[in-house]
DNA sequence: GTGGTCTAGACCACA
DNA sequence: GTGGTCTAGACCACT
């Protein structure tokens, strides 16, 4: 995995995982891999993996039993929201930019065509 | 006006000063108020208020004339290449958030317009 | 049984066998469940279970006996010591605790009338 | 200062700058020492001073103004409300404890007088 | 100057 | 084995 430097490495590591709940690669209740491990898939170091894990937990998403290991939430509803609140933040996000900027509904879903257009055939795998 | 902490203050910044460049609040070759009224005028250290010049200048956005101020570009074509420009990137990043969440171009689409139907009447260009 | 995270499991365990031992519900030379049955009972790893009657070995309330098991001391001034010291080190550390929050003894005990009118009908004695 | 072992030293600190708060030695909007300055005063390593002002900033004790430092809150609600919420706590998981170990209402308190009188002379001065 | 992030490596308690 | 804590020291962005 290659890290963009204008992001905290642990950001991007947190946001990989999610997605991977998001998309059903990890289930809920699925054990998560060892702080060790996490950081030599990810190439970062141990700590780093180590707060990966803790802010994930401050969100609720996974949980630690000592000495055993860290899990994700059980909760399925709670990786659905976190799709859905996710989605949504972006989108109010994106859209109050676009607005800020001048541009209409309409004018907003048209460059999403085009723009969707242009990069369809070239980055839609996403590499992980 | 009120600063997220999880964007540097002067990006912040600088952006509202383009948004108004954008929007024709601010026009070619208009002048902008000096670094000491900026940093009054949006509460931010004067060492900040200078860097957001400089970071616009490198950008070709202004440009200063010793002793007298800072101006916005005199050439029209580079403020609304700078709106096409900026709208494209955000286009780009927020496509790119959304397929990594797991949605089409058709299902973005969607909630662009349920979530641009709740926020109609927007809450349009504080001056500040 | 639930645990706090904050505290090991093992000293949980622990705490929660020596106040059966004090409120009598077992008594000096009762033979306790086997480590298995143990684990089994309190829902915890096996090896978390031996290190509790360890620990509890050290500090002279069990003993074991090769191929029978592990019972509770036959010391009944043991017993009611060990309710004496652990009364009075909760007692002290609480007081330590409140006046270096800036309570003096009579707010203390002010509080504690409080507080345990509120809860008079104890939820007392689980067993599990 | 000197650290307990069993406890971790960055929540020891934590208490004692809360302590600080709820003495009135620090008050609201006042400006907190920088980090290295804390890992000096404490001595402890500029990373766990981070972190002390990091996991406060979570309960909202603290703020931190990017590049300037970490302040108190400066709601004082907050301060007074951190030191009802604190005692309460205490007074309730202490009562929890000695009832379980089969003591009443009248004897805990009890045990309190004894114990104050005891300590009164000798550990009422506090260090720090 | 400030706080934030990251790496490296160590030690410990827990299950 | 696991995660949690701590130290040491570095680098960076921000004000």
């Amino acid at each position: 995995m290659k890290y963009e430097s204008s992001k905290p490495i642990y950001l991007q590591v947190m946001d990989s995982l999610k997605q991977r709940m998001v998309t059903g690669d990890l289930r809920p209740g699925d054990q998560l891999p060892s702080v060790r491990l996490l950081a030599i898939e990810y190439d970062i170091n141990p700590n780093t993996a180590a707060r990966v894990y803790k802010e994930l937990e401050l969100e609720g998403i996974c949980f630690t039993k000592r000495g055993e290991g860290t899990f994700v939430t059980e909760d399925p509803d709670l990786i659905r929201s976190l799709k859905e609140q996710t989605a949504k933040s972006i989108v109010k996000k994106f859209i109050k930019e676009m607005t800020g900027l001048g541009y209409d509904k309409f004018e907003i879903i048209q460059k999403i065509q085009k723009e969707g257009d242009e990069n369809d055939s070239i980055e839609n795998g996403k590499t992980d």
